[in-house]
This record gives structure tokens, sequence and C-alpha cells, in this order.
RNA sequence: GUCCGGAUGGUGUAGUGGCCCAUCAUGAAAGCCUGUCGAGCUUUCGACCCGGGUUCGAAUCCCGGUCCGGGCGCCA
């Protein structure tokens, strides 16, 4: 049985004279003496019910209208059509039923009314995501997986689940967590990177992943964080050029559904949503050394990866989403296929923001050989690798793919100040709880 | 990790040596009020991060610590 039978915001003044039941929370209440009015908050709005001394008697108007904010309420009453009511309707009550009271002071303020701090917020991350504006951001988050997902299958992409508890630090580099697990030394993945390319090898295809990744980097800002979830595509028989058009078509079809679908939530958030246009601008390294080179103290080298300066100055000046290609193999993963005529240059690149990179791919070495040399020019060992490299003997198709943060796409879309505001129970260098 | 800034009622803040048994808003408690919509009015409640020091006197200055924010670094 579902206690409620309709949300506030289904509710309108043409339902006059409907019997209907709300169920949600006390956002506030306006006592007035003889009338009161209790707004009850559910996540598509508000609703007021309104409160009469004379209709609902003594008793029943007392204990309605002294129920403590944000305690949990379920209303039976009618709709009546009210010019004077925010939106053109209060609901008259028959009965109002507290099902659990709130204790009192809040941690928060959930109405909005007074500014709270980020680090308050997410210790009392329950009660924030009651404050609507906060709610509107992760129902888009969903809205742009829901339209991720339509376009994967759209195209024909295999949904797959890869291991986040792995052997060994896959990679190298990149500080992963170590866990126990039972006899042996484990650690949390930081990538599906090596198992989607492995199915590759294993005839599938084409497949992506929507799942959390770990990394034990000491980064500290308003964009990185140490769990994320990530987006991964990877297809056979494509070219890097090919996954670029894949992800630049999913990227905006995301905004399309968001914009298309979540009126309510832009207007609580108070956004106008602009769809990017197709094609993003493609910007070879090369080129944006040369842009960056323009502006007075830049001190790049060729072959040095860009710096937050110079990401942040090619981002104001371009204004838009844009690729980053043709990176210098040297600062791009093994995997990364090297140009065969110029192999200082690679197939890698990167889908940035003009506030910061939001994906990054590449089309992928898939001859042996080369992979086994890539990897020792890395300076690591391939006997670390054999599980990966033994996909890579017998018969791995040529293939490409990327990977896309979800809470950067998100954070940037809504102009979000801190990646933390993306995520609901965010875990970053020093928090661990809730 | 590093540089800069910060920590005052539940929440957000004002306060640069005495004018502070600490400002304002929000909140909470009690009361008045039949059209509020950030309702209004009256009364009340609630705080200087921790430790040490300087000083006649410290929320304020100094030292150490803890925590938070921002920049940078790190970011296969």
């Amino acid at each position: 049985m579902i206690l409620r039978t309709h949300y506030s915001g289904d509710i309108n003044a043409e339902m006059d004279g409907k019997e209907v039941t709300l169920a949600g929370f006390a956002h506030e209440t306006r006592d007035l003496g003889g009338i009161a009015f209790l707004v009850l908050r559910d996540r598509k709005g508000l609703a007021q019910i309104t409160l009469v001394k004379k209709l609902l008697g003594k008793e029943a108007f007392k204990s309605a209208r002294s129920i403590s904010r944000e305690s949990v309420v379920l209303v039976k009453g009618t709709v009546k059509a009210e010019p004077k009511a925010p939106r053109g309707f209060e609901i008259l009550p028959g009965e109002v039923q507290v099902l659990n009271p709130a204790q009192v002071p809040l941690p928060l303020d959930p109405t909005e009314k007074v500014e709270c701090e980020l680090d308050t917020r997410l210790d009392a991350r329950f009660m924030d995501i009651r404050r609507p504006s906060v709610l509107a951001a992760f129902e888009i988050e969903s809205a742009v997986l829901e339209s991720l997902r339509g376009f994967f299958r759209e195209n024909a992409v295999t949904e797959v689940f890869t291991p986040k508890i792995v052997a060994a630090a896959t990679e190298g580099g990149t500080d992963l967590f170590p866990i126990s697990y039972f006899e042996k030394e484990a650690f949390l993945n930081q990538s599906p990177q090596l198992y989607k390319q492995m199915l590759m090898g294993a005839g599938m295809d084409r497949v992506f992943e929507i799942g959390p990744i770990f990394r034990a980097e000491e980064h500290d800002t308003r964009r990185h964080l140490n769990e994320a979830v990530s987006i991964d595509l990877e297809v056979s028989f494509a070219d890097d050029k090919a996954v670029m058009e894949i992800l630049e078509q999913a990227v905006a079809g995301a905004y399309r559904h968001v914009a298309e679908n979540c009126r309510y939530q832009l207007e609580v958030l108070g956004l106008d949503l602009k769809v990017p246009s197709l094609p993003f601008r493609r910007i070879t390294y090369s080129e944006a050394l040369g842009l960056a080179a323009d502006k007075a103290g830049a001190k790049m080298q060729w072959g040095d990866d860009l710096d937050t300066e110079t990401e942040r100055f090619l981002g104001q000046s371009i204004g838009e989403h844009y690729f980053l290609t043709d990176w210098p193999s040297s600062i791009k993963p093994y995997y990364t296929l090297p140009y065969e005529d110029h192999p200082e240059v690679c197939r890698g690149f990167d889908l940035m923001h003009p506030r910061m990179e939001l994906a990054s791919g590449a089309q992928r070495v898939h001859d042996y050989e080369q992979l086994v040399g890539r990897i020792k020019e890395k300076g690591l060992d391939p006997d670390g690798f054999e599980f990966y490299l033994k996909a890579f003997r017998y018969g791995m198709p040529p293939h490409a793919g990327w990977g896309l943060g979800l809470s950067r796409l998100v954070m940037t879309m809504l102009n979000l100040e801190n990646i933390r505001d993306a995520v609901i129970f965010p875990r970053d260098r020093k928090r661990l709880v809730p």
C-alpha cells in the first residue's frame, strides 16, 4: 500500500473538489490565529494545507498548527481552487496525521532561507537533500544516467560490470586503496580500463559500464574525489575519431534530455540549460600549446602535461566544450595507440568543458608485441599484466573507447561550485562519513 | 603535501585590546492575530574550537594543536 495518492506537484486548481492524500515533510507553518497554513513538501514541490479553526475544531486545529518543522506528515483532504493560495489551490484537510515527529533544533535550514556551509551540509546530508535545490541536482543526475543508458541501447552497446576488487596495481602510477582479501592483498580498482579491453577480445564488440572507481591520490580540490562514478565505453573496429563522435553525441544528448525532462528541477535551480551544439571543436595538443604561448608567461614545453593555468586559459578562450587531441605519447598511458608515421604523438583525446576535463579516451593498442613494448617503455613489468595481455594473443580487434566522469558532467552542466555538490555522499581526502 | 584565509548560539553572521554578562538574521519556547505565501507583533532561550602565553584587562594579540574553506601540486 502506498500512503499518498498524489505528489504536491501533481495537483492544480483544475482538481477542485478532488479528495487527495499527500505525504511528506512539514516545510513550515504560518499561524494567524483562527487560520493557519501548513506547507507540505515532497520531492515534487510544495502544497499549502489550510487549517481553519472553525472547520477542524479546537483540538485538531491546535495539534495541527503545532507540528514541528520537518516532521513527517500525512494529509487527507480536499483540493480547493483558491486564487489567494500559492499556485492557485490549497488543501482543506479532513485529517492531519504526524507519522514521525522531527526533533528541534534542526541541523540546518531546509527552507533555504539561511545559508549553510558545505561541511555542515555534508555532515547532515539527509537533511541537506531535503532542500529543493540540492534534490534537484540529484534528480537531474538520474536523468543524465537515463539518457546515457538510452543512448547506449540505441547504439547496441552492452552494459557490463567488471570487478572493483582487483589483484594488482594494474596500470602503475596511480595510488590504489589496498584492502585485505582473505589471505591475499587486493586493491580497489581505479578504472575498468583493462577489463573493458579484455571484453573486446571476448567478442562483446561494444560495452559500457557505469560504476564506481577509486583513487587513493591525495588531491584536495573542488573537482577531485577519491570515489567517483565513471561512465566507460569501449567499441571494437572503431578508431579514436569514431568514439569521439559517440562521446559528443552522448553528452549533447544528456543535455537535451535534461532540458526536456527536468523543467521543474531546472526552474528550482534557476537554470536556463543550453544544449551544446555539435560537433565540438577539435584542437590538437600542439595547437593548444600555440594558443597558450600567445599568453604572457606561458612556459609549457612540448611533452608537458597541461597545467591547471593553461587548461583554464584554453577553457576561457574557447568558451564551450572541445576536444584536445593528438597528445604526446609520453604522457598518455601505454594502451594508447601512437600514430604509425609519427609515434611521438598518439591517438588519445580529452573532452574538455571550459572549467575542466570531463573525459579521456583513445584508440587502443591492439597488437600484442606493441603493447608489451609500450608497457616496458613506461617502466612497467609485463609480467604483472599477464591476465590482460593474454587476451591480446588470440585475436584482438582494433578498438577505441573513453571514460567520462559522471559528477563532472553534472557539475559543469548545472554550474555547481564544488564536485561534492554532485555526489550524494562524497568521499574525499578527509571525509569518510556519512 | 604546500601556500593563503578562516573557526562566535542549532544554522548563517557582526565584532582588530576595555564601549561585549557579545550584533543581526534565521530558529526554538510562550502568547496575540481568519488569507498567510521569507507573514506580522510581544516576551523569553541559546555561542566566542582546544591548550598555553602576553596584558591591569583577550572573541580580538602571540605560540602550539585540531578542524574547515580556497589556490597550487598530485590526477594510469
